[in-house]
RNA sequence: GGGGAAGUCGCAUAGUGGCAAUUGCAACAGACUGUAAAUCUGUCCUCUUCGGAGUUCAGUGGUUCGAGUCCACUCUUCCCCA
């Protein structure tokens, strides 16, 4: 795997690039929508590929080691043999799970131990079975194992934990060059930075990352409860140290002014459930804000959702039939939804993409995050 | 014609002397950031300066300190027998 700095734009850190991997190209900035257990929730592989064109998509490591576990995974040759994806893979580690499932884990140095959330068997994670993990999984690019702090810990805590992460990281660089790729391409490890909120942490932990000499570097522990200012302060300290020429991952971020204001700041990758989870649960994202198309005031309005769309469904239908949908709890409504959010998403990177090789990224961005920020 | 049962805030329900009244659905809003989420939260008689205030349980009248609840009659609906 390597990365192409294709241009770098001269009024801001953005940058465009291609990231070439073993199952294709990744052109940068890029969104990758989250597929956690094997499948984008709602998304047909189809409509991945053809309405929403995603490049790479994510899956999980604690999500697939417990449904359908690695004896299947192996059988079945890997993840993308599994479900069909022939485009790049991504695996986050479990890290955000020591966040999310914070009442059923618990963290020690040796690693973390989980509570399954589906049968409550008790199971160990250490950077080293992660890893091992991950090789069966066989995604492109896979994670550290690292702790996803909360955004209001304190200093120490903060401290304490970013450290164990920093000890973690180089146990799974360790055990990954102890490994080999199982089914024949190549395979690459992200550090991921983290530091929460604190400025000197975030920079400390930037260095130790950068020395690891990645093919790729993630920024982790970021929009988990600090105010937005912040987090984008995080961003420049941190990208700031990390290398020029291999891609930034920013994980779990975000909405989409977010993305643009990230991708001001450096950042070339990003994953996130808003389009999906919020797509589910009626909101969609578009150009002139945000449209909650639960509300009365669709009801009657017969306008396509976006004829600009790459999506069919966005050309096919309206407003009005989509509030239908929802309301009447109609799987359809869901489908839609999540398709035309995530062909938002990718749309915005590609115009992104396209403003940064045409050297007017930022005043196209900074016209448009105020709109992207509205309710419709 | 005779006998029986029942009418509660859109619908359906709870309530057997201290009640602006239970619960579900619907409706109307809001939240959601490396997915334990097709989930969760709020409002849902009227007004409100969010402290409260005012009108309610088919209708009318009565008993009672106090009635959705007890009594009488009226209206309406359903069931059974002719």
């Amino acid at each position: 795997m390597n990365f192409t700095l294709t241009a770098s734009d001269r009024c801001s850190n953005a940058r465009a690039g291609v990231l070439h991997t073993d199952h294709g190209d990744i052109p940068t900035p890029i969104f990758m929508p989250v597929g956690t257990q094997g499948s984008v929730k709602a998304v047909h592989q189809r409509e991945l590929r053809q309405d929403i064109d995603a490049k790479i998509i994510l899956g999980n490591t604690y999500h697939l080691y417990l449904r359908p576990g690695l004896d299947i995974l192996r059988a079945a040759g890997g993840l993308h043999k599994f479900n069909g994806w022939e485009r790049p893979l991504l695996t986050d580690s479990g890290g955000f799970q020591v966040f999310s499932l914070a009442d059923n884990r618990k963290i020690k140095e040796e690693g973390c131990t989980f509570r399954s959330h589906i049968d409550g068997s008790k199971h160990l994670f250490t950077p080293e079975n992660v890893m091992d993990i991950q090789r069966v999984i066989g995604a492109d690019i896979i994670m550290a194992f690292d702790e996803c702090c909360p955004g209001d810990a304190d200093y120490n805590y903060a401290k304490q934990s970013m450290e164990r992460t920093h000890r973690w990281l180089d146990r799974c660089v360790k055990r990954f060059g102890e490994t080999e790729p199982l089914y024949g391409y190549d395979q690459a490890l992200f550090p991921i930075v983290q530091g929460c909120q604190y400025r000197d942490l975030r920079r400390k932990s930037a260095e130790y990352i950068a020395s690891k000499e990645a093919l790729g570097y993630a920024i982790g522990g970021l929009a988990v409860g600090e105010p937005t200012e912040v987090m984008y302060e995080m961003i420049e300290i941190v990208n700031a140290i990390l290398p020029t020429d291999h891609p930034r991952y920013l994980m779990g971020v975000g909405t989409p002014a977010n993305l643009l204001e990230a991708i001001e700041r450096g950042v070339d990758m990003f994953d996130c459930v808003m389009p999906t989870r919020n797509g589910r649960n009626g909101l969609l994202f578009t150009m002139n804000g945000t449209v909650n198309i639960k509300n009365k005031k669709w009801e009657t309005c017969f306008e396509p959702i976006d004829p600009e769309s790459t999506a069919e469904c966005d050309r096919v239908y309206t407003f009005a039939y989509l509030h239908h949908l929802i309301h009447a709890e109609e799987i359809l409504g869901l489908q839609i939804c999540s398709i035309h959010n995530l062909a938002f998403y990718l749309r915005l990177v590609r115009e992104a993409r396209q403003h940064i090789l045409e050297g007017d990224f930022v005043s196209w961005k900074n016209a448009l995050v105020p709109m992207l920020s509205r309710r419709v």
